[in-house]
RNA sequence: GGGGCUGUAGCUCAGCGGUUUAGAGUGCCAGCCUGUCAAGCUGGAAGUCGCGGGUUCAAAUCCCGUCAGCCCCGCCA
């Protein structure tokens, strides 16, 4: 191990000309200095190799003896990860020595003074080869995971992506506002996290679960057109593509209709796909209602770059001998299914493993028919008639040799089933094209739905979402058929934005109360400095709110945000490199008037039990 | 709160019909080596089998509990 004294002090000789990855063979015959990491060492006892790695990519650096013996002694002792400085002189390589792989492999620098900047630990892990890493190691030493090339190449999309949003917005004469992140409960419904003010004993601020009111609030302060990076942070449970902070592109615009909200983002999405890894996302984007996307997808968010829609055949199977399909379209639930293109010859194996699939999804269960050259066959095809099974096999457009596959069930229960059913059989099908982004808008979304558990209408996006004009009358007769001026853009199965026209005159706002259950009093508590403000001239408008983590994962081609945000959490929203959450020092709680009451464990108990 | 998968050397994993000294690859250390680029060759060090309890003469292996990570449900734009 070095001591400090054996170690270089970076000064302004070793400053760097170039970086690792920029040289190529124009700079052939140029002296350079290159800072960096020794990415590997290949030591051939008179020769020493060094890859040595910046963020711009790897260069080959040589010591030979023969140029320089010191610099060569010196680089037996090099590590991985340590940090150097050389100079030395760009070299075309020996013939037949270049390497193709690497975008600097016509040449190296033959290095003729070396610098050790600083030592290094042995790395945990190496991501110098395709293995995956435990996620908990990874996390513990996310700024050695970082290193890693495709969290470089992540961490620099994301960057991309942030710069060509900022730029394309502000074009469009759109103002990036910051907005409070000590504010008070906003309503999107989730779980605020709370923070205690020491100045105000027993209050609290809750950090924003999006900058929502903030920018309608702007928009009645006359700034007509805003954005913001922002970030939004909700107290609930983590998933895939959910982190407890998230950052959404918010953006909101006076005097416009919901075209003119759908024609910016398409040209923010295209200039996003277009700056960060070069695509042409295809416009004007295909729009469908939310009825459709469920009757046709199962879901309000489909995948739209592969088939294998559902089809409703509870018409067709109604009056069938089969009580099972009977008794479902009798009690008001659907018998819905797909046609998987070439699976009649599925084992009985893999139909139960299929079975148990949609159960796990809570359908009851699968039903199948296989179409052979006889038509329509399988265990349950003895309980229908020709024609029905004719019917049937015409629903489905089905072709010899495929299976169709059916769940009957209340409709909420068959759309899910049937939405995962379809995702799992077009990946196992191969059905979905890669390098493929099929964009879409969901609209016309339910204004609220039915809460069962406290018998109430809740608003399904937020209260302040204007109802299609063509609704109003409904608003008060039947609010669940009512449908909101609120939009989703979803791409690829992901739903990547969400937004709506607001509502922006008193009269409409005080109808969608009445029908939601929150009295004046109530308003007045929870939103009351926000219904104040409309009563000064607010402008109509509307928005929307991209959500930048998902983008970026798509853009990377990642299959979590956690691989396109720097510093993550996990599952429990914890963080494993800082230990964060931690216990707050004492001494800081009673500042803040707080006492602790903590949840008592039965290890707790036992423990006290026995110290009685 | 619930379901599933996982936890063995620094890392990736095998072993898990109970048995002597827990293995492999890679990484690490040392030596040799002048054109390698996942360098090569020789040798070496390295393990609280997540943790706790139980069954047993004997537990990485069987049982119970618990913790952590991941995926999902609930929850959540």
């Amino acid at each position: 191990m070095y001591t400090m004294s054996e170690l270089s002090e970076f000064g302004h000789e070793l400053e760097r000309t170039h970086t690792c990855g920029e040289l190529r063979a124009d700079d052939i015959g140029a002296t350079v200095t290159l800072n960096g990491w020794v990415n590997r060492r290949r030591d051939h006892g008179g020769l020493i190799f060094i890859d040595l790695r910046d963020r711009s990519g790897l260069v080959q650096v040589v010591f030979d003896p023969q140029i320089d013996e010191e610099a060569h002694r010196i680089a037996h002792d090099l590590r991985s990860e340590y940090v150097i400085a050389i100079q030395g002189v760009v070299e075309r390589r020996p013939e037949g020595t270049e390497n193709p792989d690497l975008p600097t492999g016509e040449i190296d620098v033959r290095c003729d003074t070396l610098a050790i900047l600083n030592v290094a630990e042995t790395p945990p892990f190496t991501w110098l080869d395709e293995t995956e890493v435990d996620e908990k190691v990874r996390l513990q030493y996310r700024y050695l995971d970082l290193r890693n090339p495709r969290m470089q190449r992540n961490l620099r999309i994301r960057h991309d992506a942030a710069q060509a949003a900022r730029r394309f917005l502000s074009d469009e004469g759109f103002l990036e506002v910051e907005t409070p992140i000590l504010f008070r409960p906003t309503p999107e419904g989730a779980r605020d996290y709370l923070v205690p003010s020491r100045v105000s004993p027993g209050n609290f601020y809750a950090l924003p679960q999006s900058p929502h009111i903030m920018k309608q609030l702007l928009m009645i302060a006359g700034c007509d057109r805003y954005f913001q990076l922002a970030r939004c942070l909700r107290d609930e449970d983590l998933r895939a593509d959910r982190q407890p902070e998230h950052t959404q592109i918010d953006m909101e615009m006076s005097f416009v209709t919901r075209d003119d909200v759908f024609e910016v983002t398409e040209r923010l999405f295209a200039e996003i796909w277009r700056e960060a890894i070069g695509v042409e996302l295809p416009t004007p984007w295909p729009r469908m209602t939310y009825a459709e996307a469920l009757a046709r997808f199962g879901t309000d968010k489909p995948d739209i770059r592969f088939g294998l829609e559902l089809v409703d055949v509870t018409p067709v199977v109604a009056g069938a001998d089969f009580k099972v399909f009977a008794n479902v379209a009798k009690s008001g639930g659907v018998v819905k299914g797909l046609c998987a293109p070439g699976c009649a010859d599925l084992g009985r194996a893999q139909i139960d493993r299929l079975t148990e699939f949609v159960q796990d999804h809570k359908a009851k269960g699968l039903a199948y028919f296989q179409v052979t050259d006889a038509g329509l066959e399988g265990p349950i095809a003895k309980f229908f008639s020709d024609e029905e099974l004719a019917n049937l096999r015409e629903a489905f457009d089905a072709r010899i040799g495929d299976m169709i596959m059916i769940v009957a069930d209340e409709v909420e229960i068959a759309n899910e089933a049937l939405d995962w059913l379809r995702r799992e059989m077009a990946a196992r099908l191969d059905l979905i094209p890669e390098d493929t982004w099929a964009p879409l808008w969901v609209i016309d979304f339910p204004l609220v739905a039915w809460n069962e558990d406290e018998k109430r209408w809740d608003a399904e996006h937020h209260p302040f979402c204007m109802p299609h004009p063509d609704d109003h009358e409904l608003l008060e007769r039947d609010p669940g058929a009512v449908r909101a001026q609120s939009y989703d853009a979803v791409v690829n199965g992901f739903e990547l934005a969400s937004g709506s026209i607001r509502i922006h005159r008193r009269d409409i706002q005080e109808r969608i109360f009445q029908v939601l259950d929150i009295s004046r009093e109530e308003a007045q508590r929870r939103f009351g400095f926000f219904l104040n403000a409309f009563e000064y001239g607010a402008p109509p408008h509307g928005g929307i709110a991209p959500g930048f983590d998902r983008i970026v994962m798509l853009l990377c081609g990642e299959q979590n945000i956690r691989e396109v945000i720097a510093f993550p959490k996990t599952q429990r929203a914890t963080d494993l490199m800082a230990g964060a959450p931690s216990p707050a020092d004492p001494r800081h709680l009673s500042d803040l008037h707080l006492r602790l009451e903590l949840p008592v464990t039965e290890q707790d108990e036992e423990g006290t039990g026995e110290s009685l």
